[in-house]
DNA sequence: TTACATTGTGTTATAATGACACATAGTTAA
DNA sequence: TTAACTATGTGTCATTATAACACAATGTAA
């Protein structure tokens, strides 16, 4: 479908299959390079970024929807999401649309429920930055990462959702399975901490880190160095995923 | 108004005011007795119990709408609340209604917006035990504080909503004014340690309780005394509410 | 005035933490 | 080939925090 008759669509007929008044908008994670990233979009004529976002079906759970949203972006199914905020302020969702933007794609209902306000549920995901190929949606231009340090300016409050979602992830650090989901399978020492130096925003002694996760159980050293590396080869570790759940249940005793 | 025309005016015109599909669910903590307490509503009727809730007017921010809520049963402002998840299981706001409960009330309108599946945003408050005098709604015989640890079968999915609550004020005790908001102005210090160890549910040493407690700061020792006490006459305390919002924001390094 | 319960204020052995040193392995440049 | 360089692996030690515990002080009730 092209993309005007699309959101023609979605402008006059939505509501027969959406939920009204609410959507969800999710910060999606991801690591490389040492630095924290985080996907959006660039909507059409409207040229700004955006988080991706969506609606809920009539009979969907709202975390479906959001795992729905997800797949759309990344391809990326059984992931870890969590909410963390529901936004409200009232005007978020209407004081700030493009009209022309509406216009040009030949909308004409101006009492379309698009237009009503709406409450949107935040959502997490943190996934492994290897294993994505971002996709954009019908009304965008690109989909990319982007460093959460050079974070543009976002549509309606999105800025603040991603604010959120980041001082949330600090906050959580030692309730969520965060090394888990935002690292490749095999990752070394130095890899895990520099994660946890990107998220806490602050420098770490490698050996008390080393110790300290160790401690905890939640690792499992393998016989195998990471290769073609300068230097001496870090070896490789996994996560020992049933002591890291078990771990995560009480909260990692993990101070740094 | 009376109960069946205030009944059949939500049903009938209630969408023309509030938001589709959204409504609120307030968990009211109070600790009396040593005892930590919930406010319960008793339906008129239905004859179940439920958490107080609402619905949120068009141009109402969420917040505002949970304290507007707190106020109604409660007379409580400026209250701490804090939205704690959503619930929005498919089915949760329709499968379990009483329809008999409806039908009495003269409700004929089966398309009414009050059917239609709702997603709710559960929010906790902390309060003040003492200086509540608990309120029914026009839906409900009565409002009372009922013990956490006793709690009747809810309607809809309110014990989920409310079991979810208190893990979350489990987690966030170091993170929350909890002991601000659920003790009044002066207490004393086996109070607080009761205070903390109902929420934890396990008991505390007396002493390394005092020390790390003190060690944070937060308090201010009077001096003065419990009057009318069996025994030694345990100080009295006051928050030092400076202290108390600045260690928050960091988190109370407080392992107990 | 004595027994009792509860509070106030220690002490001590053990464990966790932060700061730091040196050996090791692999790359790079002479 | 070898020396310089850089990042990793592992260990030490003084300091601090913690859990477990003892005893004196205060007010009630028999």
């Amino acid at each position: 479908m092209a993309f005007e008759k699309e959101i023609k669509h979605l402008f006059e007929k939505g509501h027969e299959i959406y939920l009204r008044n609410i959507s969800i908008d999710c910060v999606i994670f991801g690591f490389h390079n040492n630095e924290l990233k985080v996907l959006l979009l660039k909507a059409k004529y409207a040229g700004a970024f955006a988080l991706p976002g969506g609606f809920i079906l009539k009979n969907e759970h709202i975390e479906k929807a959001a795992a729905r949203v997800l797949k759309e972006r990344t391809s990326l199914e059984d992931i870890f999401m969590h909410q963390f905020h529901v936004f409200s302020e009232p005007g978020r969702s209407t004081k700030k649309i493009n009209k022309q933007f509406i216009k040009n794609a030949g909308v004409t209902m101006l009492g379309s429920w698009m237009f009503e306000r709406f409450v949107t549920v935040g959502f997490t995901a943190l996934v492994d930055f290897t294993k994505v190929q971002p996709v954009a949606d019908t009304f965008s231009e690109t989909c990319d990462w982007c460093n959460v340090d050079n974070i543009p300016s976002l549509i309606l409050d999105h800025n603040e959702i991603l604010q959120k979602a980041l001082t949330g992830l600090r906050m959580q650090l030692n309730y969520h399975p965060v090394g888990y989901n935002l690292l490749p399978n095999k990752f070394t020492m130095p890899d895990l901490q520099k994660l946890y130096e990107t998220i806490l925003g602050k420098e770490l002694d490698r050996r008390n880190f080393q110790r300290k996760i160790i401690a905890t159980g939640i690792l499992k050293k393998l016989d195998e160095t990471k290769k073609g590396v300068a230097h001496k080869a870090p070896f490789l570790y996994k996560f020992d995923i049933k002591n890291y759940e078990k771990a995560l249940q009480t909260g990692l005793d993990f101070n740094l």
